[in-house]
DNA sequence: CGATCAATTGAGACAAATCAACACCAGTGG
DNA sequence: CCACTGGTGTTGATTTGTCTCAATTGATCG
């Protein structure tokens, strides 16, 4: 059932790693592989070398919460159990570094990671719990653009169910609130995949 | 009720005791009292002793998202910046100890308590996104249960207003979950604050 | 006892889900 | 080149769940 198609590059390059963490070679996962079950034991930290990577959690009745979409170079898989409690994917074919923790010399850099995570997520809390659907896409978008180059041309490399996913709404209501921002003359969408914000303010203001 | 509520006596500030480099003697917070707030300077690291303490944040037009309920033993403050996104606050009066960061928890320890953390607030993003109300009070009273010794009975100290601001709805919304599951003979609910479980293995099917 | 705040309950409004149809695009094979 | 096809996205019509607004009860306290 879990197909890990995984392809090789071999060789180490010198990466800025946490402390105390020991590289070995990356990984390459085609669209929608999986790099860890739920329930998979637990242990490794990974890194994203490049492409996008999703942390995501299937309830009993079928319904997926996505936790979180993870980028180059930012860190994941450690958990507070043996087991991981939610499951890892790649969005769009991702290249996945598996570092190997050397004991407490890690701890202290794995925290300030763990912090960061996080912060991050009691935000997306506040998004989830207190957003309207277009608020909702307003935070996305921001969130998104945050560590792409300024240009005011934003990329969503991941598809409208994985936004549905991540924001708690359906697919539809995505596309509706993509309309609302476009008719609004808040941001265009060129293609599928890219928004160009027109007014960031209004954005900002929005999700605040 | 609240057996403190008669055991007031005048707060430390914590801005006063920051400074102070040993282990400070148990603060108590009145009902509602504010431990530290948004964008007050990080870095001191807290633990509850007795008593709920609230971790919240406010957004710009006014609603607040509560992301955890802390409960005796548990520790909070840590941040991944330098000043609170977040603001703390006592529920129903609370004792709290400051504690230094690196003397009496190591970088290993904090870790440990801060993944514990990540994972709560993951879970609670399950809840947020993709559960009904009567599924959000399901899961939330199952949460309060763990760490209450007695099994069936279950102490709700918060008020409705602040179940709500933690589930993402109203508290006339909360109250009406509270009647679907007490009609559904699930739950009985001898006063305002305290829950009678009567099927545990419906509230968990609800909850999964 | 009245004052005040919390909690419950009801009626109607509204936002998002659901159900359904159609448009778009890439890949395939005729 | 063109019809097929399946997956993805958009849009429309209707339903449903939760919010909003409002009234009432209940609890606490001076």
């Amino acid at each position: 059932m879990l197909i890990q198609s995984k392809f090789r590059s071999g060789g180490t390059t010198p990466a800025a790693t946490v402390a105390g963490l020991q590289p070995s070679a990356t990984s390459y996962y085609p669209e929608g592989a999986v790099i860890y079950a739920q329930g998979d034991r637990a242990g490794a930290l990974y890194r994203v070398e490049f492409g996008v990577v999703r942390i995501c959690r299937l309830t009993a009745d079928g319904r997926r919460q996505i936790n979180a979409f993870l980028f180059q170079g930012e860190f994941f898989g450690f958990e507070a159990g043996a087991e991981h409690e939610f499951y890892a994917e790649s969005v769009n074919g991702a290249g996945v570094r598996m570092l190997r923790t050397t004991g407490d010399l890690g701890a202290a850099g794995l925290l300030a990671v763990a912090l960061q995570r996080l912060a991050r997520a009691q935000q997306h809390q506040v998004v989830l719990g207190r957003r309207s659907a277009t608020e909702k896409m307003a935070a996305f978008i921001l969130e998104m653009s945050e560590g792409q180059d300024e240009s005011n041309a934003v990329v969503l490399p991941m598809q409208r169910n994985d936004i549905a996913d991540y924001l708690g709404l359906t697919f539809e209501t995505v596309s509706r609130a993509l309309r609302v921002l476009r008719e609004g003359g808040i941001i265009r969408v060129p293609s599928v995949h890219q928004i160009e914000v027109l007014d960031r303010v209004a954005l900002e203001e929005m999700a605040a």
